[in-house]
DNA sequence: ATGTTTCTGAACACTGTGTTCGGTTATAAA
DNA sequence: TTTATAACCGAACACAGTGTTCAGAAACAT
């Protein structure tokens, strides 16, 4: 089956509404952005918009698409270590940095890294654990890293990736693995 | 001064949002609850409501309001050792089951964190681990709190405050030492 | 050139916010 | 018990935003 080829009206105008979103949120931030704000910034016509997109977080979800993908795709990678989560952590500070997608998506990202934490920890934990439930504990990790990330964010990347990553690693880590292996 | 006695009216009206919203906010979530909503639950006409208070956070905040003064106290209280923040957090996950607020209200406890933790922080830290900015430390201890309480509401308190209160210094502890101490 | 798809933009119904104001009622205090 | 006043009511209003519909114009692929 050849890929439909895809009208141009239809590239333009959803590439059109995702970099006046992106603008939008830059200048104002997300929460304050409107379809009408949207429309007028890509100048496209109102029913246009809905066409396309069924809400202003569709239009937003649209984006981090790419994003997604890309972790898809590392994870299921031969390089990527099983028994290390960690490794995880670095690649996502890189990435979201490269993004700019802001905040926002991070409520995407969190869900992401919470299922596939959980699906790690409950593997990892000895048995004598289960105390903690492996809920709370990919919650906390998965939340740690959106609080890393969110402050990053916040202060406009004032380190490096690689350094956040490791300040990551020396707080959470510790704690993380002495919980699973025997607390 | 004598304190101006309150008018009955006031206080009833006053108490009558209050409850409404408390009420929808269980049954929708905060984020649902309009205006309108908790005007006609409470029975009270639009324009008494904005008499009182003007948006519907503030009045989301009214409700906060004893239990941020109790933190406020107890902070202040004599039997409160300076030297250790941790002491604060049992109280903590204690007081806000106790006052079953929903992790709306978490957004402001955790402003409130985070500036005491700064303020303590900032002192306990050496000058050679400032490459690691307070700020930041600060962050995380505040989000990891909020992480844990978040979870601790969803499911409804599944487990003990005093149980939720070991495993948040069992997985923070750690960490925020190394670094504070010399990492 | 032609038939199809997409875009347009104005109109519409809807929900919610926040303000104003004249009239009514409850309250505190004399 | 009276009385001044403070609080409440509710309807009306202006406003901003959402999401739908539809007929006509424009762009597109072939």
């Amino acid at each position: 089956m050849p890929k439909q080829k895809i009208d141009r009206r239809v590239e333009r105008t959803r590439q059109l509404l995702q970099n006046a979103l992106s603008e939008l949120i830059l200048e104002k931030g997300y929460e304050k952005v409107t379809v009408q704000d949207v429309i007028d910034r890509a100048n496209v016509g109102r029913s246009t918009f809905y066409a396309h997109f069924e809400s202003l977080e569709q239009l937003l979800l649209s984006g981090f698409e790419p994003l997604r993908a890309q972790f898809e795709d590392f994870l299921s990678g031969a390089e990527f270590d099983h028994e290390s989560p960690w490794a995880l952590s670095l690649t996502m500070f890189q990435q979201v940095q490269k993004q700019q997608g802001g905040y926002i998506t991070l409520t995407h990202v969190q869900k992401f890294l919470y299922g596939y934490l959980l699906d790690h920890l409950k593997m990892g934990m000895t048995k004598r654990n289960k105390n903690v439930p492996p809920e709370l504990l990919a919650h906390y990790v998965a939340s740690s890293f959106i609080a890393l990330m969110t402050w990053w964010i916040d202060n406009e990347y004032p380190l490096s990736a690689e350094k956040m990553n490791e300040i990551y690693r020396q707080l959470v880590e510790p704690g993380t693995m002495a919980i699973m292996m025997g607390g």
